[in-house]
DNA sequence: ATGCAACCTCAAGCTGACTTGAGATCAAGT
DNA sequence: ACTTGATCTCAAGTCAGCTTGAGGTTGCAT
């Protein structure tokens, strides 16, 4: 049995509808796709239709951004969801948690670094050698192109 | 008199030693100087002199990289410091206070966002329309390319 | 005076995350 | 049937922040 695509009531949806609901670009819903974070359905006439439940995918890929997680992370932490079903709720609050975990630890990460910026304008240094901010090693672990995130 | 460009003691140093210094690729300074973020004098033979003044200037575009300022805005905040004579400590006191104010900002924003997906959590929504955590108002605020930084 | 590392310029390339444009096709209301 | 707006593909462009490469020059120690 082919499945009706163009007259899918309520599990497909077009992609100026997933646009409209979650505010991306139609260009970078297709540039997701392309990606492989999400994935849609053909129409006879080649136009893409998503389930609904890839509005929900996308907004978690919003949030993770927000955190400063590059599409490849993202990606990673959405492979262990099912591409075909839509996720349940535990798949998500999974997902948050360790989403979670991401944020707790930026703000210990700039939490020492507000102490050490504390302790810098105490002795007024700024030293390269001896400020603890700022040294080479630490670079090293952070280094390779690409996008720089808070205090990676 | 014409300054002994090539035999300056300890004041004017070539790249490779920034290099060092700081950790940058030369050719990262070079493009640093482009940008204008630090300023060089040149030798008869055309080679590049830094202050040392500039090893400092350099750590604390460093510094201000990792807390996720982009170099236009490390650029506004060097502005207010003389380019020609080595800053005071006074000067990078004044600079480092507001770099910690941007690190309070992005804490408060970060702990703000931990509850929200707390809540989250708790109801395991992540549904776009209601979630707290995200809504397009916010977005539209942090519109634009460049590199997306954290919770912006 | 010579060798060689360090330096120079300029153009082009790269990553990430998209956008823009051209030119063509589809879907749905009247 | 027609029009209009939504959609399609594909190539190229954008921005930040650099790096890489080619081809050439400097400066310092011996």
């Amino acid at each position: 049995m082919v499945a009706r695509l163009t007259k899918g009531r309520n599990d497909l949806v077009p992609i100026g509808v997933v646009s409209q609901r979650t505010g991306l670009a139609v260009s970078a819903i297709r540039y997701y796709e392309e990606r492989g974070l999400i994935a849609s359905v053909r129409t006879g006439g080649n136009q893409r239709r998503f389930l609904r439940s890839d509005i929900r995918r996308l907004s978690f890929i919003l949030i993770a951004q927000r955190l400063g997680l590059g599409l490849a992370e993202i990606e990673r932490e959405l492979a262990s969801l099912p591409q075909g079903r839509t996720p349940t709720v535990l798949d998500w609050q999974r997902i948050s948690r360790s989403l979670r975990g991401e944020i707790d630890g930026r703000i210990q990460l700039l939490t020492r670094t507000r102490n050490k910026l504390d302790e810098c304008i105490g002795c007024g240094c700024l030293s390269l050698d001896r400020c603890a901010l700022y040294n080479k090693e630490d670079r090293a672990a952070a280094a390779g192109p690409g996008p720089r995130f808070v205090l990676d």
